[in-house]
DNA sequence: ACATTAAGTGATT
DNA sequence: AATCACTTAATGT
């Protein structure tokens, strides 16, 4: 675990650091659509991700879904964040995108080693930082782009955080995904195609202009 | 062969 | 961009 650790943090943290995470964490896996936290779950422990990568959503009162963002390896959750200070319950859920490794801290320790540890400290700042941009980013792109735009968008980020041009989805996932529905989806992706951005199949895209 | 699910299409709001 | 109603195509039993 210390060698991933390393690998993914070593970078940012001491090894003073790293070895310390690597005692008091645990390694979890996740298989690819497990659920690893649900809206109201209350969280006691914080993620660092080691590898593969969690889609963020939101959920309204009806059930229907929104992606806000995606997390990558050396990413953290800001929502586990606001929620390790205080009490809170979760207000997102998080997917794993794909096959995900990830070391849970317990909540009281994050809180500790800010004080302890300056890199700690500023990988916690610039965190909220890049999923305060994140989320704006997310806004910009729900209020200013066209639902065109908007799926090519999500079909390009799915294929990076995937590492793979071939999707293997439904239109009926993307629709939820991006909250609107299939057939809306189904047209868009039909005029991609033609535009040679992407190749369609049945449960899979191929995203092609990257 | 039949049922189910994914995807395509025209028309309407 | 959403919804309806319907068709076509692929896949599972």
């Amino acid at each position: 675990m210390s060698n991933k650790l390393s690998d993914n943090f070593g970078y940012l943290f001491e090894d003073e650091l790293i070895n310390e995470i690597s005692k008091i964490g645990t390694l979890k896996l996740f298989s690819s659509n497990e659920i690893i936290i649900e809206i109201d779950d209350y969280i006691k422990s914080m993620p660092l991700l080691l590898s593969g990568a969690v889609k963020i959503l939101r959920e309204d009162e009806k059930g229907e879904e929104l992606v806000l963002y995606y997390l990558e390896k050396g990413d953290t959750c800001a929502m586990t964040l606001s929620c390790c200070m205080g009490q809170t319950k979760s207000k997102i859920r998080a997917v794993a995108e794909t096959d995900t490794e990830l070391i849970l801290l317990p909540k009281e320790k994050m809180a500790e080693w800010l004080g302890t540890y300056k890199s700690w400290q500023s990988y916690i700042l610039q965190s909220y930082h890049f999923r305060m941009d994140e989320l704006l980013e997310a806004v910009d792109t729900i209020a200013f782009l066209k639902m065109d735009e908007r799926l090519f968008k999500y079909l390009k980020d799915k294929a990076m955080v995937n590492n793979n041009d071939i999707l293997t989805t439904t239109h009926k996932e993307i629709s939820e995904d991006l909250h609107t529905s299939r057939v809306v989806i189904s047209r868009l992706l039909k005029k991609l195609e033609n535009e040679s951005k992407i190749k369609l199949y049945r449960n899979s895209i191929k995203v092609l202009a990257l």
